[in-house]
DNA sequence: TAATATTGCATAGCATGCTATTCAAGTAGA
DNA sequence: TCTACTTGAATAGCATGCTATGCAATATTA
């Protein structure tokens, strides 16, 4: 074979991510979430009533992918919008009491997942695996 | 900030294949290709004339999305398919002269994408790199 | 050989993600 | 103030990925 896949760091990570989704998908499915919206979720847990701009600033996900996961969101009964107070284009978005309840519960999902993904290495070995995908992620996101 | 992203395995992961994989679209896109489709022309490269079952076998990805994707290459003029001489309800996958002909381009696009990537990181780091995620995937593949 | 099981592939339906576009509402400038 | 620009969010259209299911062809077994 000319191309070995565990050579190859797009194969891997592609996989890995794949993977990570897989599992939390599996693991988080009782509390009525999908993975796609634990980024708008670990957000608003932090700070609710926000636009959806502000929303999208803290997230790396577009402003559209964030849209229509808050639409399946608010359908799913997670999140409440309210008009913005002094800006008709905008809205406030509200959690119900739903996806506060499953809060506890959803970040003990995410730590197992992690827990479990990240059981073969050590201490030292997960701070520098962390450490070099977020140096991924800096030469990835420059321009050149 | 209760939660930081960057330090969250699951996250940095996401993050980073979807940074992989736009790089590698923007990179591959004036071949006339995507990336959903690398797997899949990896192999036909290396052999083609085989069943989709066989593709199959050779790549982690679920049979009804390397289907649709063939649909797709197809659809591009990057395979064509024929009937399998002794079972009915197989085909044959072929590569078109234009799939073979952009194959070393696209290696070369790939290598380039996995460069700009690991740019940051030197010899040894890389290897650590490399070597972590496979283990994760490991560990994430077993089922407990 | 007829009934049953398996297999190869396609399809349905959904989530997640992207880029590009639209549209209404707000802001700024002439 | 009227026009033009900008901005917040929704929508369109597509790719990639999954699970579940359907369907015809092949294989097995009673």
């Amino acid at each position: 074979m000319t191309f070995k896949k565990d050579e190859s760091a797009g194969y891997v990570v592609n996989r890995m991510a794949r993977l990570f989704a897989q599992n939390l998908h599996e693991r988080i499915a009782p509390l009525g979430i999908v993975p796609g919206q634990f980024p708008a979720l670990l957000s608003l847990w932090e700070h609710d009533g926000v636009t959806q701009k502000e929303l999208v600033s803290g997230l790396d996900i577009e402003q559209a992918t964030i849209a229509n996961t808050l639409t399946r969101m608010e359908r799913d009964g997670l999140i409440r919008r309210t008009k913005h107070p002094s800006d008709a284009r905008a809205q406030q978005i509200w959690l119900t009491p739903k996806a506060r309840r499953i809060r506890d519960e959803a970040y003990a999902a995410a730590g197992e997942v992690n827990a479990k993904a990240l059981s073969g290495l050590d201490e030292r070995e997960r701070a520098q695996l962390l450490d070099y995908m977020n140096r991924v992620i800096t030469a990835l996101h420059s321009s050149e």
